[in-house]
DNA sequence: CCGTGGTAACTTACTCCCGAGTCATATCCC
DNA sequence: GGGATATGACTCGGGAGTAAGTTACCACGG
């Protein structure tokens, strides 16, 4: 290949970078990515990369400040909905399915367990985790309120358990990709009702 | 360091040298451990180690397999008592969170993200795996039959929300060690009772 | 209209480091 | 001596990051 310019413009040329960077750190994880395997997925060389985002991490930020831009602004945009109670879960879940129907990598990209717990990665991935802890302690809270439990600590595990049970959900949906969304949405429903219904022994 | 034997049988060294890895592995993970570093913290060298394992990998097969017989079998044992419903998912916690008091790694170890999804390690997790999964489809199969759902597909959801509640509730365990097993089994079921009460709209 | 120099886009071909895995050798005990 | 236990000092590969050079475009003076 020659090395002289291709004529496009560094923003654009970001944009792609970034994309197609979702979709491989997105499919292969952060840990078995290389930057490298990017810049081939995206038919350029490494070192413009490195031009253009510094590092392997500076890449990765990039990437999923994009991926989160849209998926916690679908959380935040149905949670601004008002629905409470299971209503709230199934819109919440129904608006992701739907969003991820047609790039679902970037599920992963945003919840890789290889991704680096330090730095300015960790930065990131803590600052977008944090505006789900709110999204999520704000449902759970209004549960327990219900039965006048206040215990932080209740509410902390309570969130944590939901915000699993979500994560699960899309995942095992991903794991199904012959299921629609609709379909999808409507075993949420069901599933909720079935362990809502207080039917335990 | 000199080179010659310590004394120190075969039988013997190899137990401790999985002893030192079930704790190296799982506080720090299958990928950001190096060899070199369970040899050190050992106190023996990295070539007796790829002459007793063989490889990464085989060791940290050998660390697995023992780390699971204690918590899969605990789960065995637990799941053998006859509870059922909350019952049942309580005493699983409560049984767990005492396994686990006093060598918390282990459960990082048997589940730790970062470990290779291919090869035999992956083997030996997925026999694990299916161990879990036919406990938890047990349990969960019971509350979908309550209701007269017979769907495999919201049984395979569900128990897979159930692994991951588990998975969550002990998570947020070790995370919090100031709390002891009494306290986190009753919070357990105080949490459950909420959800299972079916006090939401 | 035609150089011509400056700049932005781009690549080849490296260095460097770290961790997996190995080889040759040393010590101890029978 | 011989076998089991042990280690220092390597090789080797792969991925992060870099140095130096190449090509295209564009603004400007002639």
């Amino acid at each position: 290949m020659a090395a002289g310019t291709k004529g496009v413009a560094r923003a654009e040329r970001e944009a792609q970078i970034v994309e197609v960077a979702c979709r491989v750190f997105g499919e292969h994880g952060y840990a078995a990515t290389s930057v490298a395997d990017v810049a081939a997925a995206a038919g350029i060389s490494k070192p413009l990369i490195y031009q253009y985002f510094g590092s392997k991490d500076g890449l990765y930020v990039a990437a999923l400040r994009a991926a989160a831009a849209v998926l916690v602004g679908e959380i935040e945009r149905t949670a601004a909905l008002g629905a409470v109670g299971i209503d709230r879960a199934v819109v919440t879940l129904d608006g992701m399915f739907r969003v991820l129907a047609d790039r679902p990598w970037l599920w992963r990209l945003v919840f890789d367990a290889t991704a680096p717990r330090e730095g300015e990665v960790a930065a990131v991935l803590a600052e977008h985790e944090q505006r789900l802890v709110v999204l999520g302690s704000d449902g759970v809270g209004d549960l327990l309120a219900l039965v006048g439990n206040t215990d932080p600590d209740d509410l902390s595990a309570l969130r944590a358990v939901w915000e699993n049970t979500f994560r699960t959900l899309v995942g095992w949906w991903l794991d199904h990709p012959d299921v629609t969304p609709e379909a999808m949405s409507a075993r949420c429903q069901r599933l909720f009702a079935v362990v809502l219904s207080g039917s335990v022994p």
